[in-house]
DNA sequence: GCGCATAGTAAGGTCCGCTTACGATAAGCC
DNA sequence: GGCTTATCGTAAGCGGACCTTACTATGCGC
């Protein structure tokens, strides 16, 4: 019973981690000259593996609000790497595309990535990084469990679910 | 050599997992009417182990630029839960302590803390757990370097985009 | 047609963190 | 002593990520 917080449990840890992780991924970026911010190229990333999604099964995979998307989006799109086309089948939804533009930089995001994480993991066992990365699936499966809870009780309208 | 980044990749796993928690400690914070934001509740934690330290030192450990921490001991300090005392020995100085009064908040974040990381890693062996906090610290220890690195290169960022 | 649900968005807010510039003090050097 | 340079903290202001609230346009059941 320490009457403390740990500064190094796994929370703060965690926090720390993604806080550096992130500084140093736009770093790298911006240093490429890539020129998105690690939200865009998270969403590109993403929009990519779900060609031809709708904004809000997009915004949902994302774990982030449909608001929060289109605004990406917006931004994604007026530097040419997204298209929004309507959809044929729902005329209020829009269908969102790479573009050929896309393809370059997706790539260059990977190669970013891939070098990154090189450098961070190195010192530790490719087992290992395999294991936490399983682990962290886990814990994100959780959280996400946890975020429907939570919703579920908050006062909403709709409250869909 | 799969062409396209893996949403699933340890990067932004991590990302995922940090944005999430952070997103359930704020409605635990919140709900249990501590009156905090994380970053507060990180700090006042970090106070708490280095009792009177200066703020350099504090701010070198949460990794964080001094001005960054100095904010947040003005809200810290309003809430009357640290001191900014001067150091009798460097004028410039001033040494951080916790009151009286931080206690309970301490503990109050630790029953949060601890009580969301139950959750949050259910189903997770505690081997695992341990394995995971290891490998992240080993990780964070990582990027520590790089970013000296890089402020030893001091390339100009910016771009406007 | 009417009412209600749903897709996307405009507007604006919060939190975290950074940089730049500056005042006050300390410390090194002549 | 007096000058210069380094260091501690802070005021001011910015960017990024994400959110909530409220609105438009469309779809859909009745």
């Amino acid at each position: 019973m320490s009457p403390r917080p740990d500064p190094d449990a796994l929370g703060f840890v965690l926090t720390d981690v993604a806080r550096m992780l992130r500084g140093a991924f736009e770093r790298r970026i911006a240093n490429a000259g890539l020129g998105l911010t690690p939200g865009e190229a998270r969403t590109l990333v993403r929009i990519a593996t779900l060609e031809g999604g709708r904004q809000l099964d997009i915004a949902q995979r994302l774990g982030i609000e449909p608001m929060t998307l289109s605004t990406y989006l917006d931004r994604l799109q007026s530097l040419g790497y997204v298209e929004r086309r309507p959809d044929p089948a729902d005329r209020r939804a829009k269908l969102i595309f790479t573009t050929p533009a896309a393809g370059a930089m997706i790539a260059g995001i990977r190669t970013e990535q891939v070098e990154l994480m090189r450098q961070v993991t190195s010192g530790i066992a490719e087992e290992d990084v395999d294991l936490i990365r399983d682990r962290l699936r886990q814990l994100r499966a959780n959280l996400s469990a946890l975020e429907e809870d939570s919703s579920a009780l908050a006062p909403a309208r709709g409250t869909g679910r």
